[in-house]
RNA sequence: GGCCCCUUCGUCUAGCGGUCUAGGACUCCGGGUUCUCAGUCCGGCAAUCGCGGGUUCGAAUCCCGCAGGGGUCACCA
């Protein structure tokens, strides 16, 4: 029984982007190749910065990418609650242990006050420490007037990360911080110690921008005499124009965005994982199941990957042609332009088999597909954009659909008959197919792209066929 | 500014002292696939491995400097 337990803990502040579905995909995939728990911990400590709603938001586009958790908000585990603001006399238990111990005071100061200290370490170009100014004689912590803050113990630290391997600080990184505010509620650097300790989490999984504050981590502990997770720390997934970390102000999108249009989970994870990991093999495209096998924190890498929607979109394509017949008509469903209303099933499934190898996102099927369920409108600049055919002029192109016309009426519409026609319509005609076969095309399906010729009027249709090929020699 | 981390084709990456005149994938370009789009197949462009010094018979790979980039220095996480 292996007790590998990681965990992902969002703010509830908005949605979830690539860079936060990754390190939440990196915890997921080690807890199901290990056969441990992923947790998922809600850090509402900051009641000004959160968000209505985004809890929900955040697991249901978990829930839609397939990463489930084993223990959370609305999925009771043994150390719950699982959201912190439902932990607060935790952490006060906790605080007031420190303050025995002698590792917590409360901070006198004003708001001004610290500004000001700011301020003058910022005219020195040296980094503010607070613990330059530690009260000789704090007073007594009243919970919720005062914050508490940590009273550290500078010293310098080694310590092992799982990705990014031997990390160090001086004592200057360490400093007096802030355990509870004085709202009552604690900071992300006390509660995530607490919880990750109460809640038995054996690898921390985040971004790392907490590097800089591990030596606190560190200090503070050894001041809990508790042990601690294992580090383990991914690069930063860059935006795609540069080299700042993706962020949601710089047009990061929601991941469930592109749920919505009909990326699979699949392709996304597949993606995400390959920002920053890889296996050492060649392989490029993987199945979820693939993914959980091959997964490695030593094969995570230690430079900040940059975020390329081509990559994705190429991905997600190779994923959409690996689906079965049965598993794309299923996830397709909500995807179906209005127009296709009332077709019979059998009918969409044929039309999607003739489009899965084209489609990049399911939100492209309308757009592929319309024509099979409506007679668009003529579009003159189809011919009129096509220089072989505008080159013929109109009076010929007119001759060569009646001949068109006149031969496919005498088809049975199965395919193979269709291909001998078409066929030998180049014969009679003596035009290649470049133009006798784009001119039927268009004329059939009124649309700038579609399948192959004989299978696309095969699934039209014989009557919806010469009709439209009527339609078309009447505007020429 | 202090501290910490990172640095191989445009992008994602392989690479752990010789098999690297640096491999794969995406993108892009050419060609085949009886029409279009896509797919697929074949081919091509593309990194003197951030720069400068060492160490070594030999360095993308080890060491030292420098530069660039990122992170952090909140009663945010």
């Amino acid at each position: 029984m292996n007790s590998l337990r990681t965990r992902f803990a969002p703010s509830p502040t908005g949605y979830l982007h690539v860079g936060g579905i990754r390190t939440a995909l990196f915890a997921w995939l080690l807890a199901r190749q290990q056969n441990g728990k992923f947790i998922l911990r809600i850090e509402d400590t900051d009641k000004d910065r959160e968000v209505e709603g985004s809890t929900q938001h955040i697991i249901k586009c978990l829930i839609s990418l397939g990463l489930d958790y084993d223990e959370g908000p609305n999925q009771p585990g043994p150390y719950g609650p699982y959201r912190q603001s439902e932990r607060l006399s935790i952490y006060r238990s906790y605080a007031e242990t420190l303050i025995k111990l002698g590792r917590a005071y409360a901070d006198p100061y004003s708001k001004a006050e610290l500004a000001n200290f700011r301020r003058q370490a910022a005219k020195q170009g040296s980094p503010f420490l607070y613990r330059n100014h530690r009260p000789s004689s704090p007073p007594d912590w009243k919970y919720g007037s005062l914050p508490l803050r940590f009273k550290s113990d500078p010293k310098a630290y080694r310590w092992q990360d799982e990705v990014m391997g031997n990390l160090s600080a001086g004592e200057e990184a360490i400093d007096d911080f802030i355990l509870i505010k004085s709202d009552g509620f604690p900071t992300y650097n006390f509660a995530h110690i607490v919880d990750d300790y109460e809640m038995k989490i054996t690898h921390i999984i985040r971004g790392q921008e907490f590097i800089a504050s591990t030596p606190n981590y560190l200090n503070l502990y050894e001041a809990l005499n508790i042990t601690r997770p294992l580090f383990v720390t991914p690069p930063p997934v860059l935006g795609p124009s540069g080299n700042k970390k993706l962020s949601k102000r710089d047009g990061a999108k929601d991941v469930l965005e592109y749920i919505k249009q009909g990326y699979l989970e699949a392709a996304l994870l597949n993606f995400i994982a390959s920002l920053g990991w890889n296996d050492g093999t060649t392989q490029e495209i993987y199945t979820v199941d693939e993914l959980i096998k091959s997964f490695s924190l030593k094969r995570i890498v230690k430079s900040g990957a940059r975020f390329d929607e081509r990559r994705l979109l190429w991905m997600s394509g190779a994923h959409i042609r690996m689906l079965s017949t049965e598993e794309l008509t299923k996830r397709a469903k909500s995807f179906w332009p209005k127009e296709a209303i009332g077709y019979p099933e059998e009918y969409k499934i044929r039309v999607l088999s003739l489009v899965q190898e084209r489609l990049k996102f399911l939100a492209e099927i309308p757009s592929l597909t319309r024509f099979f369920f409506v007679d668009l409108p003529l579009d003159p600049s189809l011919i009129d954009n096509n220089p072989k055919l505008s080159a013929i002029g109109k009076p010929e192109l007119k001759k060569l659909l009646g001949i068109a016309l006149d031969s496919l009426a005498q088809s049975d519409f199965s395919l193979g008959d269709l291909q001998s026609n078409l066929n030998s319509l180049l014969d009679v005609t003596g035009q290649p197919p470049g133009i006798l076969f784009s001119l039927i095309r268009i004329a059939s399906t009124q649309a700038p792209a579609s399948p192959p010729l004989a299978e696309s009027l095969k699934l039209l249709g014989k009557e919806r066929t010469l009709k439209r090929i009527k339609q078309q020699i009447g505007a020429l």
